[in-house]
Order: C-alpha cells, then structure tokens, then sequence
DNA sequence: TCGATGACTATAG
DNA sequence: CCTATAGCCATCG
C-alpha cells in the first residue's frame, strides 16, 4: 500500500465493510469518518479509489434518498443494480425498495 | 497555494 | 415531483 490517504483508506474500510444484501448512504459514512455531511468527498474518493486499483462493492453506497445516483457515474452503471438485486436488494427505477430497512449505519454496527 | 469540481444533503418555491 | 440555491470539504491540475 503506497501510503494510501487515510480518508480514502477509511471509506475503503466501511464500504468494504457494508454486509450483502444492505446499503448504506454517502452522509452516514460521512458522518462516521467525521467529515460531518460532506457526503461528496465519500462518492468521490470511492470513485478514484475504484478506478485506481481498489475493488469496492461501491454499488452498496447510495444517497441519502436511497436513489442509486452512482449508477449513473460506474461503468457499467446497469449492472449496480443488477448486482444489489443479486444481493436480496430490489432495486426500481435506481431506488432501493424498502430502503430505511436495508439501511446499514457503519457507526450503529461498529 | 489557489481555483474548480463533484457518486451529497437540506431547504425552499 | 421537479428545479433552484446554499453549504459542505477532500482531491486534482
């Protein structure tokens, strides 16, 4: 690990942590890290991070509303749903069904 | 060091 | 439900 930035290496940790068949939003991993709700910087360093080298289950990270709003930025942004539906998560219209009960909260669990 | 950017969130209309 | 606005802060050039 090239010296991996600790707030990259800190969402990596959570995400990576996030059980199958939950989701959990940018603002709580947010909140968790300490960053308050700056919720942007959790989708943008996990962006980086995917694409560099690091493989998260990034499609388990949706906002707020539960809307898969990374969807539209992963390649191949159809399969983020495919793979949440593979994982009991219904998924319609790029929202997660019963999403306030899939909800996995890294600080209520760690 | 500075400026622009963004996979967000909340509030308002 | 949709659009607009403001606040947020790490990352990149």
């Amino acid at each position: 690990m090239p010296a991996p930035q600790n707030f990259a290496y800190k969402v990596a940790e959570v995400v990576a942590l996030i059980p199958p068949g939950r989701v959990s939003t940018y603002g709580a991993i947010a909140n968790y890290l300490g960053t308050g709700m700056s919720a942007r910087m959790v989708g943008h360093v996990l962006g980086k991070s995917i694409e560099g080298h690091t493989v998260l289950p990034a499609h388990r990270v949706v906002n707020a509303q539960g809307l898969l709003t990374g969807a539209h930025a992963f390649p191949p942004a159809h399969s983020m749903e495919d793979r949440l539906a593979q994982e009991g998560v219904a998924v319609i219209d790029n929202r997660v069904v019963d999403f306030g009960r899939l909800f996995w909260d890294p600080a209520r669990h760690l």
